[in-house]
DNA sequence: TTTAAAATCAGTAACGATTACTATTTTATT
DNA sequence: AATAAAATAGTAATCGTTACTGATTTTAAA
């Protein structure tokens, strides 16, 4: 990602154009108005790179699909198994807890996932995105 | 899941042998020394039969694989993205902030994914899984 | 400006995890 | 044993994503 390109652009203005948790396959219908012949790969590619360079962040529901959020401020994202809504959540004291009482939202499995580094990978410099 | 079958019992006992986080094709390589000839969607479907029984968890860590957890109690799983090791983690007070400490293990970026079912939704008694 | 190297592109083929399909076998019930 | 429902093996298809290739665009320097 060391040059500029009009279709990045164009993705990543779509991306912050939206509160949603888009997909890839949403972001290149919805590109695709403003670069009609894009190309999907493009689409891929730009994403992976913004991802990279930690201007979108990736949000795994579970769903199969990769979501993107120009929001990489720290929240959680509460995500409904039944109509696959992704819900923006701040963190209070006991992020658990205060899910029911401040969203009425509930946790079906109390399961969560949280990326990084290991103690034994931490030291390890070469430690790509 | 009406019927007792040879195959998904071997799937379990599989499963329940390891306290690793198996995906499917773990699972089916491991299997298939107990049954040879057992099919890949066999497989596929009764791990989805136990997951919505609830005797398997369902874990998504990015990776573009399905991982499976015979332990269904209240637990984190710190995925590691340099190694893939994946780290079972017991909640204390602040989860977040006892994660360094505790297994000194760095969030990369601080935003976590909750499953469960939106104050919308919970009220429709008819959601599967 | 012209130019050349590097980066990016469009288009398409390939990939890998998962799901769907079908004819056959197994299970539970009579 | 006879029957119907459920589960199977094997294979084909699906779908999100990645890889490839030759053409185009961008950058930086002459």
């Amino acid at each position: 990602m060391k040059n500029y390109s009009r279709q990045r652009e164009a993705i990543l203005s779509v991306i912050s154009s939206t509160d949603t948790h888009p997909t890839a396959d949403w972001i290149y219908t919805e590109v695709r108005k403003l670069i009609p012949n894009i190309s999907l790969g493009t689409v891929y590619r730009n994403l992976a790179d913004l991802r990279q360079s930690g201007m979108v962040l990736s949000v795994d529901v579970g769903d199969g699909k990769e979501h993107f959020d120009y929001d990489t401020s720290p929240h959680l994202h509460l995500s409904c198994k039944a109509c696959g809504k992704i819900i923006d959540a701040r963190l209070k004291s006991d992020p658990i807890a205060s899910l029911s009482e401040d969203y009425g939202f509930v946790p079906e499995i109390p399961v969560y996932v949280v990326r990084g580094y290991c103690a034994a990978c931490k030291s390890n410099s070469l430690n790509p995105q």
